[in-house]
DNA sequence: GCAGTCATACGATAGCCGTCGTACTACGGT
DNA sequence: ACCGTAGTACGACGGCTATCGTATGACTGC
């Protein structure tokens, strides 16, 4: 077994995570998961980041549980990646499986997300 | 009270129909409403025609009752245009509005809706 | 080993949503 | 004036979903 950078190697614990294959993802659930408000604000911050983020590293005004939840939705849907790593977990956006899948539709989610924001926010 | 281009005049009964203002859509209930794959299906089928299209036009494995039902979903949250025509509604959608609002989103949407459409269809 | 931290699991609850059928309204043509 | 067609209204129903609180599990550091 050489270098196999796909297989989600279990570092030492390893509470394994399922994520559907890229095949599996399918846009009407994309859209679906990226039609709350709450993990729209999710998806944006892991979209800034660009690296990985904590769960407790996004603000959201929801108890842990319900933030929890909203993770589970956006990974179940393709949306997000997570791993454990020691007592934390990462996640990052799924962001070069969405783009092959559905070219142009992150990114237009992301910016009109921000252009409302913008218009919303100021003013 | 002069030449009022934006007045929803009523051509001759009128029902008239109540939309959204442009600055109140929101991109979560525009993803909201695109997340469902008859309301996909119906964009779609509206983007291809340019044009308008009477609601029968549509073919849709559901009732009539749902099928309106779906139809003012996507008007109230500023996806489509709906007038009455004699005794048919004709439907547009509202593409300078939302590209304009949030320019790229529904050119990313119908076009990942296309390549899982062949993606599934064709294998 | 024990406590603390991060996150999950589970159960509960209230609200929304997609679907239907039936009854009704509006318009156009004959 | 009437009928047919196109669409709406309304009520119902089952299922999903966003939220919470509490109890539990996993890992780190002392």
């Amino acid at each position: 077994m050489p270098t196999d950078t796909t297989s989600p190697r279990a570092p030492s614990g390893s509470r394994s995570l399922e994520h559907p294959a890229r095949e599996d993802i399918r846009i009407a659930e994309v859209l679906h998961a990226l039609a709350d408000p709450m993990r729209l604000r999710i998806v944006r911050a892991l979209a800034a980041a660009e690296g990985e983020l904590n769960c407790a590293d996004i603000e959201l005004p929801v108890s842990k549980s319900t933030c929890t939840h909203h993770f589970r939705v956006l990974r179940e849907h393709g949306v997000i990646q997570q791993l454990y790593r020691g007592t934390a977990k990462m996640n990052g956006l799924r962001r070069a499986d969405l783009d092959e899948l559905f070219p142009g539709l992150i990114d237009g989610v992301l910016r009109g997300a921000e252009l409302q924001a913008r218009r919303l926010g100021e003013e």
